[in-house]
DNA sequence: ATATCAATTGGAACCGGTTCCGAAGGAGAG
DNA sequence: CTCTCCTTCGGAACCGGTTCCAATTGATAT
């Protein structure tokens, strides 16, 4: 591999001269030419090392993810790199594996590498996470989540919560079931919830009750199960796709006919949710836009530039045939 | 951010000491002690970029893959992650966003990295992708694609393909219809089919027709319409899940109840085959084990140890209800 | 007591860049 | 013609480690 002092030598320079060339620094024409060609020839790279033992930092951007096996994370992901790419940042990403003693090891590991900033994908946020950020000193993004410390660029939960409220009244549903999680998801736990709360806030001769289940299909379809045998609403809200496809499924051994004898509607707009049959009414979330604009944010703080709290993406109401329109018969 | 030189004064000694300390060379056991507690003390952790720079090379293994948003490609990626963890490796994950182009550029790019292994994982190895791992004299080992020249981890495909052609025969079916792909893509577009069309080799009685689609969603839908207009088989093998879903999603449309209808099967045994309705049969592969291997053998590679050039995995028929059996009519 | 040897340690060079500083040379002003 | 000033360039120090080599020390063998 050859090095600067290789190319200095080759065009008769020092190789502070190489450096300024490749720095932008004031250099000659006649200089210039002759070292462009010779870096041609050559065909020389900077070793990355040396220029970052330098200048103590890199341009590499850490993301933190929970897991890479979620169209959620690959999503975001993706717009992440999209951007990082167009504005010369190398992304680096980082799995915790569903362990928040993980993300928090990330973080410091990922500091060890100088990373300039680091973008943050989690499902909650702890003092430990604070502390470590703090602790490394590092610029932060948190993506999907809020916190009033932290910047962060997060999904409209709220009124993606209050929409699916007034759209599924709108179809006359009025036995309704809300299969939620765990309150320690903000975003997830609470603000879908209480968005479609007050959606239905004031409504009267409707019937709403509240479960809970895990994420994961498995933990849904048991939810399900024991929603079904409490009660029988109309439909079924699902905080997330992954739990509305769970109920679906259970509905399916269950020989109940979605839409007609059940509907189900789900949170995200995953593919999936498209393909199946019947196709889920969602709310679809831009992921790749969070992650785009999650990067143009890090970026921003990694310069120094303003950059404000918190960035809110909207969503929208993806309408399809889960659900059925009992309009009709309730007039 | 403290230094070597830091620890070192504060312990007393020179920095080579403190460097020996660190890399488990000869030190008393006096001087080992007082290092710790001041390492310890000042919480120490080495630049990552000196050492390299002075190392030539890291302990990073490079990861390109051809996108993000796939099952096959998150799993496999996991099951890289824990044994390069386990393993004290990082991993370096690189998108090439579908374009064979960067691809190659990455290559080149993580090259520039100084990663000590490249794991490959691309539909195609052309003469550049050879160029580039060759040019940059990174050891490097693909995943999903055989290659002479490269060290693989491979799916055992023409078995995949054998086992469902013997699979539904059966269960029955003789009008068959394969749905497959391009035959630049060896693994899926070559070894599955030959491997089918080994299974009904001799089979007579049997009619079978063969088709081609594209890889995404919509192309199948598009080439399932086609194939269903052509001819009316009792049963469509489609060369991968996403391809099978949209011929379900088509054959919804056109009110084609599945199985009793037309049967359907992919390849890949990803999630969503379990939760849709009905069931898909398929097959499974075991991405996160061959990502495991995939980087062990590259850790091989690196420390010069002996790797065989082709590990395949086995994978398995699961038989689920997409697929019709017409063994009590035939009789 | 002295020669031999292994274990331990410090000093210096090195990895491949960047950056500061001062010198050289040419252009324009007085 | 001389004095500034600006541009261009080389030299040297530095970033934070690793590693080679030589020196020191203490123990063992002779």
């Amino acid at each position: 591999m050859k090095t600067i002092i290789d190319i200095a030598r080759a065009a008769g320079v020092a190789k502070s001269t190489v450096s300024r060339y490749l720095n932008g620094g004031s250099v000659s024409e006649e200089t210039r030419e002759k070292i462009e060609r010779i870096i041609k020839q050559h065909n020389y790279v900077p070793n990355t090392f040396a220029q970052s033992l330098k200048a103590k930092k890199t341009s590499i951007i850490g993301t933190i993810v929970p897991r890479l096996d979620s169209f959620a994370v690959s999503q975001t992901l993706m717009g992440i790199d999209d951007e990082l790419r167009e504005r010369q940042y190398q992304l680096l990403i980082s799995s915790a594996n569903q362990d928040m003693n993980r993300e928090i090891e990330e973080i410091y590991n990922l500091a060890r590498q100088k990373i300039s900033g680091l973008l943050l994908l989690a499902a909650q946020i702890t003092e430990r996470h604070l502390k470590a950020i703090r602790e490394c000193k590092v610029p932060a993004v948190m993506i999907g989540q809020q916190h009033s410390l932290l910047h962060s660029v997060v999904h409209d939960d709220y009124h993606a919560g209050y929409r699916m409220g007034k759209h599924i009244l709108d179809k006359g549903h009025r036995r309704i079931a809300y299969l939620g999680v765990t309150e320690q998801d903000i975003a997830v736990g609470v603000k879908r919830k209480e968005g479609f709360r007050k959606a239905l806030d004031g409504y009267t001769g409707c019937e709403v009750r509240y479960y809970e289940s895990g994420f994961r299909m498995n933990e849904a379809m048991a939810a399900a199960e024991r929603l079904l045998e409490d009660w029988m609403p109309t439909i079924v809200v699902c905080a997330t796709d992954n739990i509305a496809l769970g109920v679906m499924k259970t509905a399916f051994l269950k020989q109940i006919p979605i839409p007609s004898g059940l509907s189900v509607t789900g949170f995200g707009g995953y593919d999936v949710t498209e393909i199946i049959h019947p196709a889920l009414t969602t709310v679809r979330y831009h992921y790749r836009r969070a992650g785009r604009l999650a990067a143009e944010n890090i970026i921003s703080l990694v310069n120094r530039e303003p950059v404000e709290m918190a960035t809110v993406l909207d969503c929208e109401i993806i309408g399809r045939e889960s659900v059925d329109n009992l309009q009709g018969r309730i007039i």
